[in-house]
RNA sequence: CGCGGGGUGGAGCAGUCUGGAAGCUCGUCGGGCUCAUAACCCGAAGGUCGUUGGUUCAAAUCCAGCCCCCGCAA
């Protein structure tokens, strides 16, 4: 089929990779405009992008894609139908009826559950057991547009936002193609959500990671598996922000405030919370490289009593 | 020119302000203690202090440039 991709961050490679490995004709990728991103304000491409420069296909970066000029440039391509993965612009009623097979959107979550932003990271914080990917018909909604498939995947004991991301990436890539074959066939079936069971999910804010050690030991756990790799769980110490990159619930009284480092040993330490305490397994220090704990208390001088966050 | 922290034996840090013979915790190797040990004791190896140049009798330390890593902000 002839394809016009639209896509912008790392999540939606996987999905362009695999329309493209499957023999589909991408025409045009359309990302969102290129922003000075990192130390230094250096402008950076979209990950889109970049694969969309490998595989020699055109670029498109529109300021708003809903304006007449731009809606009429992407009617010049022609193509058969528009893949939308994680685009982040709002796609007009004239856009979506365009192609011959609509806008088909992957979307990280089993609807209707999940709709919304960062569907991956919040499965991981509120502890779910199952997720997956679904592939839908968009409509003028956000999320709700009528199912085609899904594929569920078993969170693990220690899944991350990022390992996790990686896993769904990769079966949005497998169920895009799926979808698109059916579709192609005339044997892909439509089926409304049900709204009435939809949830919704809120953008990441970086304040969502700062930790608070009066919850469940458990709780901050998920937090901090979920948030990781970014925007990441922190706390500070001594006025300098501390990163938690992993930490385990461990079983244990110890009087104190919560947040106060209660127990100090060569290669553990521990952090009462609400419920039961955490161990630190892995961190960083402003400034600091990311490191094991053992190698943190090795060099850190930290006493017993300390209070993080404060 | 967005703001800031840092590069010191294998790891993590101190020392830099107030130049003057390389330190701490851990690891590694050897020995000892012990029923035993990841515990304890004794000993050893291992560093051109990111790099280039400058100041000085003398530079990890002061000055200038460059490279690399990281936090914030976007």
């Amino acid at each position: 089929m002839k394809v016009i991709f639209m896509g912008t961050p790392d999540f939606s490679v996987g999905a362009l990779e695999s329309i493209i490995e499957a023999g589909h004709e991408v025409v045009l990728v359309v990302t969102k405009e290129d922003k000075p991103k990192g130390r230094g304000q250096e402008m950076m491409f979209t990950p889109v992008k970049e694969a969309a420069i490998k595989h020699n296909i055109p670029v498109f970066q529109p300021h708003r894609i809903k304006d007449a000029e731009n809606v009429s440039y992407l009617k010049e391509y022609g193509a058969d139908i528009f893949i939308v993965v994680a685009y982040g612009q709002i796609l007009s009623e004239e856009i979506l009826n365009m192609p011959k097979y609509g806008c088909i959107n992957v979307h990280a979550s089993l609807l209707p559950k999940y709709r919304g932003a960062a569907p991956i990271q919040w499965a991981v914080i509120n502890g779910e057991e199952v997720t997956g990917v679904t592939t839908m018909k968009m409509d003028m909604g956000i999320d709700t547009g009528d199912i085609i498939e899904k594929a569920t995947y078993t969170l693990k004991e220690d899944e991350t936002g990022g390992s996790l991301f990686d896993r769904l990436m990769e079966l949005g890539g497998e169920l895009i193609v799926s979808t698109m074959k059916k579709i192609e066939d005339g044997t892909a079936i439509f089926i409304k959500q049900n709204d009435e069971e939809s949830t919704h999910t809120k953008m990441l804010e970086k304040s969502l990671g700062k930790i608070d050690f009066s919850k469940d030991a458990a709780e901050i756990e998920r937090l901090v598996r979920g948030l990781n790799p970014w925007p990441s769980a922190y706390t500070s110490l001594n006025d300098k922000s501390l990163k938690i990159w992993k930490c385990k619930v461990v079983d244990g009284t110890y009087e104190g405030d919560f947040g106060e480092v209660v127990n100090i040993t060569k290669n553990e330490m521990l952090v009462k919370t609400g419920n039961k305490c955490l161990s630190i397994l892995e961190l960083q220090l402003e400034g600091r490289k990311r490191m094991y704990i053992e190698d943190f208390l090795c060099g850190i001088n930290i006493e017993e009593g300390t209070i993080l966050g404060k």
